[in-house]
DNA sequence: ATATAACCGAGACGGTACGTCCCGTCTTAGC
DNA sequence: GCTAAGACGGGACGTACCGTCTCGGTTATAT
């Protein structure tokens, strides 16, 4: 098969798709979350209202097919030869992300949407760059560590305090991202495996 | 001063304060954050919509007003002796406040609405019942510790991987209390001073 | 061309439309002008409030719509042989149209709003439904008269009277038609040409 | 009897009657009727909202007392000798009072409001300025004349044609007040006497 | 002198309509 | 069958004014 639309009919518009993808990023960045709607984003994107509707239920879904993608690339970073190194360098990226980052500005409003509302909460949990990249990193940084067991849990510490840090709305620039790394280290370090 | 209204033209009734702070929790716990409406608080609490205006601006203003004492009484935890063990019960109360208490329930929709309204965000940094247990309980488990020089980190440190795990949707009782208060006690007792 | 709607996207619904038309009319008679609002006329016609908004602006546009036909047609008249009889015979139709007919209610209700408002003397400055019968009704009576260079003023030395006369809500059984349309006459054959 | 209040309890502010007759007087002309507020009017006065409610009901009566006085003066005009120049004087003083006169913008007002609501027009038929006015010219102008047993048609005849042209919004510099005084000689000089 | 009574201002109260915005659905015509 | 356009019923928004009420305070007469 060549071609996997319904094979009947007009096939979907791949402009009309991509125009909104890039509404609604401007338009999160332009106006807030809560000032996107639907409306403002077919219009934005020169698209019916029904083409929206079509395709995704809620400014959530397309705002998460818009960032996604932005969202893993942005937090791979290069490795580094030092463990702590490594990490103090994810955490940087991390915090970049959640604080400047368009993608990271539309994920920070997907989590503050997924405490009001449960199906946005179901849909991050099948997308979570933060978590598979904080475990790709500590993987790389620490191989074969008794954490893997309990990698979540791990992940969890790792970029726990980033996390907390900045969606209480604290300021950024004192964060000290060696420092939580080093913490990080030492503490797993001394975990004991779970057997 | 003993009374703190204007004295001049009739005096703010407090029942109606009471009845629009029980209607909005009330109804946030019936049918969730977003489903809050000003009018709707109005209509349950029996009371006319411009009175709720004249008091507060958002929903967001007034679920903080009707929560917050009730956050900080149930993040209060009675001592332990051991610092793992006081630590433990904290990090429990924390899990148990931010998954299944009312409080905490408007907790969570309040850092999420925070995520989407910068008005909300600055609230928030106002009235941070986490912020102020955590370090409380910190400064009684690890008195005159090293850590006191950067205790807004260490609340961090304590109370993130927590917080991201549960607003990440993730399954609470996965957490073990104990081990991150273990992992957290090893972690700051290395920490060198800070100068 | 055969419809008059903008041709793309869903046409006016001609069912919202008479449903309008009808609750305005039947609410002004049931609660009077001033009782008579936005929101009513909607919630009478089972149409949403956003739908009287698209295509008019005021509660004026919508009676005048209403009722400008019916009032054309009630203030046309038989002829009458006598030219006295036929004036006669209009004032009457403008006594009974002005005391007892919905369209005639609303006619008052409309003049007496264009007191109050430009926008509705403006709009009824368009559409003058006395003038233009009690012009037609002069001129079928005292063809070719001298009056026609000055038909405006004569029309008001016609209906005038009447017109202040209940206006003013004095008792209109005290009126006498064939007294006013005589005395009209006489004043009329005596005017000398304008030349 | 000296004073007309209670004679018990402190009697009614007249600096705050005066205000308030005051404020709605300029408060018409600024905003026109719809604009008027008892709460702009109260606000304007520097009297609290209450204390116009225990006075008046309505902003029509207000508006009836305030203006009612000068309407009256206004209307008066002084004689000539000849009866057509006579009534052409009170017609030129009627033109200029409906159109420019404050207290003629609150007459056509007041009558406008009457078309609505059937209290309006019960407190006009209680104050005719105009009624009365033209009774009083026509008297004078034209006196011992047969007219007098049917006086108010009579009035109503001199009056209507302005009247009507006036609040259906005409050009009021296209009446010629001799004109239809003349015409209204003619027709009364004629009128037969009503047994 | 001191009640008592009616007034006054200020301003909160429940209520209701305003006009706007967006929701999600629908009904067209055109490609 | 998809698309753009746009009307539809529905409902919350924040504001304004309604008429009423409850305060503290003022100014009279009547004891």
């Amino acid at each position: 098969m060549v071609s996997d639309h319904n094979k009947v009919g007009r096939p979907r518009s791949e402009e009309a798709r991509a125009a909104i993808l890039h509404a609604v990023d401007d338009l999160l960045v332009e106006l807030g979350y809560s000032a996107v709607t639907l409306k403002g984003i077919a219009e934005r994107a020169g698209v019916s209202r029904q083409t929206v509707y079509r395709w995704w239920s809620t400014k959530a879904e397309i705002l998460l097919e818009a960032s996604a993608a932005d969202a893993r690339q942005e937090l791979e970073v290069p490795a580094h030869e030092d463990p702590a190194d490594d990490l103090a360098a994810y955490l940087g990226a991390l915090i970049t992300f959640l604080t400047t980052s368009d993608a990271g500005i539309a994920y920070r409003a997907l989590v503050g949407e997924a405490q009001h509302d449960p199906a946005v909460s179901e849909l991050l949990r099948g997308s979570d760059p933060i978590g598979e990249s904080a475990a790709a990193v500590i993987d790389r940084a620490l191989p074969g560590d008794s954490l893997l067991p309990s990698m979540p849990e791990a992940t969890a510490q790792l970029v726990g305090p980033v996390f907390f840090w900045i969606l209480c709305g604290r300021d950024p620039h004192a964060l000290d991202p060696r420092q939580l790394a080093v913490d990080f280290v030492r503490q797993a370090a001394h975990t004991p495996a779970q057997a």
